[in-house]
Formats: C-alpha cells, sequence, structure tokens
RNA sequence: GGAGAAUUGGGUGAGCGGCUGAAACCACAUCCCUGCUAAGGAUGCGUACGGGUAACUGUACCGAGAGUUCGAAUCUCUCAUUCUCCA
C-alpha cells in the first residue's frame, strides 16, 4: 500500500514516481481526495461521539445523585442519530479509500530504468560465459523425452496442460537441487521455513496478489482459500500484523514449496516444454529489515542467487528491470537470466524484489525501533526455480550424443 | 457428528454494565544503588488515526461481526479458532 500521508504531503512527488508506472494522476488526486474526505468523516464521527461519550458519563452522575435524566436523555437520543449518520459516513469513505488505494503499485525507486517491457531491462553483468558447442545444442524438451526424464503427455492426461511428470534422474535431480539450494541458503543465513500450500485472502492482499490480480490464482471452490503462486506469500505474512524487535531484524528466511499459476494472459507464450507451468518448484527467499539494511539484504540475495548457479556452473546475467517490467509491489527488482543454449537465449531464473514498506504497510509488519514502530522492509527473491534450474542444466550440459552431465555439486544428493 | 469451556496488551493473567485502555506479575527501557559471573530500588512502558510547537488531548480497538443499553471487555446472537469430554 501506498503511503497515503506522503501523497497528502508531497503530492507531485509520489506523482512522478507513480507516472512511470503508468498510474494516471487523476487516480492519484482521487486518492488524495478520498484521505481528505475520510478524514473529515472521521473527524465529524469522532467530535458527536466524544459528546455522546461525556453526556453518557454525566448519565451515571445523574442516576446516583437521583436527578431527572429525562432532559438529559432526549439530548442524548438527538446526538445519538448524528453519531449514527457520521459513523455510516465514515464507513463509506473509508470502504471508497481502501477499495482504490489497494488497487496502486509501488513507487519505483528512482534508479529503476524507464521501460515499457522486458526489452528495456538493462543488463547489470554476466557470469560465465555460455560455451561454445561443437553441435547443435537441442531444447530442453527434447533432451528431457530422449532421457526420459520428464513426461509432457502424462501431465496433460492427469491434470491439464502445462502440467508435467519428471521420472527416474529428472525426478531425482528435481529433489537434489531443491536439497542443495536450500542447504546453499542456510549456509548464507536463511532459516528454513515449511509453509502452507493454501493461504487466505488476507494473505494474498498482505503481499499485493489480491486485490488486483485474482484471475491468476487458483481458488478453492466454495472456500476463501487459495494455492499459493509463489513461497513469498505464506513466509511475508508469517509475522503480518506483528510487531517485531528490532533485535530480530533482519529476519531472512528460505522456504520449499511448489507454486500455482493459472498464467491468465500466458496463452501462446513458452506453450512447449517446462518453461512455463501452472505448478512448479521453487525455493524461495525471504527477508524483513529496517529501511537502513534493505539494500544491503538485497545484494546478499542478489549475491545468493547468482552464486547458487555459479556453483551449478550454469552462465547467467543480472538485470535491472525497467518501470515497465516490474511487479506490482516491487520498488526495484534485479532479475537472474540463465543462458539457455537450446533457446539461444537468456530466460529468467530468478527475481529478486525489494518491496520496501509496501507490504510491510498493507501486511502491517512493524518492529519496534527505541519508542516508536516503524514498518519494517520486506524482500523477496528466487533461489532458484527448480523447473528453470533442470532445463538449464540439461540445455547447458548436454552432449552430442544427448547425454547430460550432472554439476559436481549435485552429485552428493544424488549418491553420486 | 454431539456436549461443554475458552479467546484480554510483548508474555502470564485479573476484571463480568459507568470509578477499566484495562489490576498484578514477567519481559523490556531509563535512572539510582551495589561491585562481580548476580541482587535490590525508582520511574516509564499497548496499537492506530486525528488536533496541538509542546506539555497534552480526542476517537477507536479486550478473537471477528451484529444486537440490547443513555453507556459494553463485561449482557444477547452469529461466525472463527483453541481446548476438554462423548460418539
Amino acid at each position: 500500500m501506498i503511503n497515503l500521508k506522503l501523497l497528502q504531503k508531497d503530492f507531485d512527488g509520489v506523482s512522478a514516481k507513480l507516472t512511470r508506472k503508468g498510474v494516471s494522476s487523476e487516480l492519484l488526486s482521487t486518492l488524495k481526495e478520498k484521505f481528505e474526505v475520510l478524514k473529515t468523516a472521521k473527524a465529524e464521527f469522532e467530535r458527536y461521539q466524544a459528546a455522546r461519550n461525556a453526556m453518557s458519563k454525566e448519565f451515571g452522575v445523574y442516576k446516583r445523585e437521583g436527578k431527572d435524566i429525562n432532559e438529559l436523555k432526549a439530548r442524548i437520543e438527538e446526538n445519538n442519530l448524528k453519531v449514527d449518520a457520521a459513523l455510516e459516513v465514515q464507513r463509506e469513505a473509508q470502504v471508497a479509500l481502501e477499495t482504490l488505494a489497494m488497487t496502486v503499485p509501488n513507487m519505483p525507486d528512482d534508479t529503476v530504468p524507464d521501460g515499457a517491457d522486458e526489452n528495456d531491462n538493462i543488463e547489470i553483468k554476466k557470469v560465465l560465459m555460455p560455451k561454445e558447442f561443437s553441435f547443435t545444442p537441442k531444447e530442453h524438451w527434447e533432451l528431457a523425452e530422449e532421457n526420459g526424464w520428464i513426461d509432457f503427455e502424462r501431465g496433460v492426461k492427469l491434470a491439464t496442460s502445462r502440467f508435467s511428470v519428471s521420472f527416474g534422474m529428472g525426478a531425482r535431480l528435481e529433489r537434489a537441487l531443491i536439497n542443495f539450494m536450500l542447504d546453499f541458503n542456510r549456509g548464507r543465513g536463511f532459516e528454513e521455513v515449511s509453509v502452507p500450500a493454501l493461504v487466505n485472502r488476507q494473505s494474498l492482499e498482505g503481499t499485493g496478489q489480491l486485490p488486483k490480480f485474482e484471475e491468476d490464482l487458483y481458488k478453492m471452490d466454495g472456500l476463501d482459500l487459495f494455492l499459493i503462486p509463489t513461497a513469498e506469500v505464506p513466509v511475508t505474512n508469517l509475522y503480518s500484523d506483528e510487531i517485531l524487535t528490532a533485535g530480530e531484524l533482519p529476519k531472512k528466511m528460505t522456504a520449499y514449496t511448489s507454486c500455482f499459476r493459472k498464467e491468465a494472459g500466458a496463452a501462446g507464450r513458452d506453450t512447449r516444454g517446462m518453461i512455463r507451468q501452472h505448478q512448479f518448484h521453487k525455493v524461495e527467499l525471504v527477508a524483513m529489515t529496517t529501511p537502513e539494511k534493505s539494500e544491503e539484504v538485497f545484494d546478499e540475495m542478489v549475491n545468493c542467487a547468482s552464486d547458487l548457479l555459479t556453483a551449478l556452473e550454469l552462465p547467467h546475467r543480472l538485470v535491472n528491470l525497467c518501470t515497465g517490467d516490474l511487479g506490482f509491489g516491487a520498488a526495484h527488482t534485479t532479475d537472474l537470466e540463465v543462458w539457455l543454449p537450446g533457446q539461444d537465449q537468456y530466460r529468467e531464473i530468478s527475481s529478486i524484489s525489494n518491496t520496501r514498506d509496501f507490504q510491510a504497510r498493507r501486511a502491517k509488519i512493524r518492529y519496534k525501533d527505541g519508542k516508536k514502530n516503524t514498518f519494517v522492509n520486506t524482500l523477496n527473491g528466487s533461489s532458484l526455480a527448480v523447473g528453470r534450474t533442470l532445463v538449464a542444466i540439461m540445455e547447458n550440459n548436454q552432449n552430442e550424443d544427448g547425454s547430460i552431465d550432472i554439476p559436481e555439486v549435485l552429485k552428493p544428493y544424488l549418491g553420486m
């Protein structure tokens, strides 16, 4: 949630930032107006309420002293009508404001480049150079089927399109990757947590998936529960509505979960293979920090994910997402893109974002800093998307005969 | 599935119509005393929003929502969660 007080105080500043994210300044001035309407309505209500409280107190005194209460009672009743009316006005103003405010994305940092889509992202650096192949490298679905690692048809049979099944070494590699990633992250100071795959509406509002992106989520029939699109949702919301102590920060966590996405609007994109599935495995990093420390922790997270790829000997690059590609809640995001020789391009394998206090404000995650309470900064990032990592291993480690070399770091996990 | 009980501030827990935003204890913070792997004393200490330079002050919040009442943490109803007992 954006800071409405800041919007009120520095409308032009906030407006300038949000215009870069495509938010119209008309919407923002409506928001500002609604905020002021609410404040006025609240003040009005509180005046009548204060009068009621005072008169009720007086009532008690009258009763005790045996005075006649009829006149006072009439005054109270008259005032009560105003209280009720004012409360109704205030409620409406509240709902109107919240409905609108929840749909406004986070303000991008000044370091975020302007741009329309992923083509305008700025490359930060490359890590490990792609190797030259003496043959034409194949795409992963070909390799996966040749090796019997992934069965796309049977996934469709069991569920629907964009579901797949891993067999044998494919399945074992997934498991090895998950364990390797969790251990690696733990070595970098991230505490492992295991969380529910179903969450309620409130949690999704806290991290920003709702109310705007409900069509991307799988919802349980007849229940207000959704399958998580990322572990970011349950892990970030672990501390919603809580006040942490400064000493507990930074809180660094890592979790493995399956993730579920409808991929609405992705029809026709990556329909082959396992780049874009409805269900996929992901190991996630989530951190909560003081505002002062959040960039430091952000760098730790980026390095963690990048070093993970390096450990797996996978060439990749870091890109700074432009305004058009930036997510709803992010103030800035660095994507890690892994080289896929079969596709002859870099593809996203991790996305690391600092949401600053945007999610904390929605989910009410605060910490006590001496006397006052402050919203924490929340950060999240994948380390890594397991399926895509498997894809990258297949494509980068393929031999001319179609066999695939196992990365050294995974061998202990496979009993090799 | 049925019957009961519970849900209070960071924690434990009292309160069961106005004197309660809430006792007490613990934790925490500051100060004093003391001098050694610790104890004692004093004071402060919920959250959110608003007004005020500030001291301070208004409103709301005692699981959630609705109701009764001049007035509700306290009474009633609905829901959620937890616990105990019974099938």
